[in-house]
Order: C-alpha cells, then sequence, then structure tokens
DNA sequence: CAGGATCCTAGTCGATACTG
DNA sequence: CAGTATCGACTAGGATCCTG
C-alpha cells in the first residue's frame, strides 16, 4: 500500500503548488459565471445593487451578493455604502478591476472567432461516436 | 405568485442566453482545471497518456480521460492509438488547440503581474472584517 | 497500457423566509 | 433597499475495482 500512499503525498503536494499559482487563482476567479457577468454590468460605470440583480436576472441574490462581496475582497470592485433611508449601495470597478476587462475581451475575442470550428468538431465527434458505440 | 413564476421564466431565459454565449462556453472549458494543465502539458508536443498523467500528477485517472475526452471532443487535441501491445495512445494539440495557447498566456500574464494586489487587496479586507465582526 | 463502471462524499447553487 | 440565514437538491470530482 505504499504506492497508494505515495501517490497520495504527490496529488497533496501538486494541489499545493497549483493554489498557489497565480494563474489557477485567477482563473478561478475569472471562471465564476456570475464573475464574469458582473465585471462586464459594472464595466458602463458604477452600478446600485439593484441595478446589478436587473441588469443580470439569472443570478440569486445570494449569488450576487456573493459575488460582489468576493471581487470586492479580491480589490476589483469598491462598495459604498449611503447611509441615506432606505440605505443605498453602490458598486464600482476599481482601476485592478477595469485592468481585467482587456482579458475577458480576448477570451470573448477567440470564442467569437473559434466557436463554429469547436461546434463542427463537435458535430463530427458525436456523429463518429454513434457509428462504433 | 405570479410574480415568482415570472422571475423563475426570466432566469431560465437568461439562462439559455447565456448557454448559447460563446465567451461562456469557452470560459466553461477553458476554467476547467484540469483542461488548463493538459493544454499546457501537451504544448510542447504529443504525450502518451501516461506522460500526461506523470505530467499532472494531481489528476485522477477518471479526470484526465474525461478531460482528453472533452477536449478531442471540441478539436482541441487529437487522440492517436497505435493498435501494438500493449496498446499506445497519443495525444497532440490540434492547430485549433494551439491557438488557445496565448489566450492562456495572456491570462497568465494578467495574472503575474497583479496577483500581489489582490492578495495584498484580501489581506486588508480580511483584516478591516475582523475589526468589526 | 489505457481506460470503463461504480460508489460515495463534499461542496455548490437556488429557493425561501426573515431583518435593519 | 440591501442584504443575512437556513435548508434541500444536485453534481463534480476522487477512490476503487475491473477489462481489452
Amino acid at each position: 500500500m505504499r504506492a497508494a500512499e505515495r501517490r497520495e503525498q504527490d496529488r497533496r503536494e501538486y494541489n499545493a503548488f497549483l493554489s498557489e499559482c497565480p494563474g489557477h487563482e485567477l482563473l478561478a476567479t475569472l471562471s465564476d459565471k456570475w464573475v464574469t457577468l458582473v465585471l462586464s454590468a459594472l464595466a458602463d460605470g458604477p452600478l446600485r445593487y439593484r441595478d446589478v440583480s436587473r441588469t443580470i436576472p439569472g443570478a440569486s441574490q445570494k449569488m450576487l451578493t456573493q459575488t460582489l462581496r468576493k471581487l470586492e475582497r479580491d480589490g476589483l470592485v469598491t462598495r459604498t455604502v449611503t447611509p441615506s433611508v432606505p440605505v443605498r449601495v453602490d458598486y464600482e470597478l476599481t482601476a485592478l478591476g477595469q485592468s481585467l476587462l482587456p482579458v475577458q475581451r480576448a477570451i470573448k475575442s477567440w470564442a467569437e472567432t473559434h466557436i463554429e470550428q469547436v461546434h463542427l468538431a463537435r458535430k463530427t465527434y458525436d456523429h463518429a461516436m454513434a457509428d462504433a458505440p
């Protein structure tokens, strides 16, 4: 059973290494469905909580809050509370957050120019699989 | 209860719209932890199954196979079976797969230049939260 | 060697209800 | 208005065993 232990050890070390890898940290946040949506919702300027949720009808308010908190924690957006009645909370991209937009655009750009090839490949693949199951 | 139904309807429509959005399709695959690792493992040239798994010790063979199949289906890698005894299977990036590497590099690049700011922001945020819980 | 088939758990997400 | 708290459904991913 030493081999199994050894493999598990390797796996742990590797995963530890990965969680320290900047690229994967970024991907972890960037890949979040709601993160990308919130980011692009705020791209045009600051929004109140309610307006963000209207811009992204698919998000439950739990996910929305969770996402906004995460982004705030990472320094990508600022949260400004105006203690009126009722309270008003505005969210705005920081400079750091804005610097992420070009990266998003790069991804979107690749997607738009290559997605058809991917779809075609899938069709071909699925068809081939249907012939030889 | 009509309001709830309406919201659910909106959510469904929105999610349907999202799943058709090229950007999110790409992000769905690109953000997969194992996808990025396999992609960069194959960046330097074709590899056999065993070698991929050695390059990425953290991946269970289930995840590895699953990921490779997904990439093959999307036309990002080719799978070549050599029917010797024992069999030999090579995986190689397609042109489409290689065209994805610059995007990965862009992400990695942003991560490396900005990750410290993110870490700093987190530290500050967590510290502020500790003061006012 | 390269995987297929299963079982199982830990975390994710949505819906709902309540608060300052 | 802008959340917080809680619960249950769901599922991705890991461990394990087995095959051509």
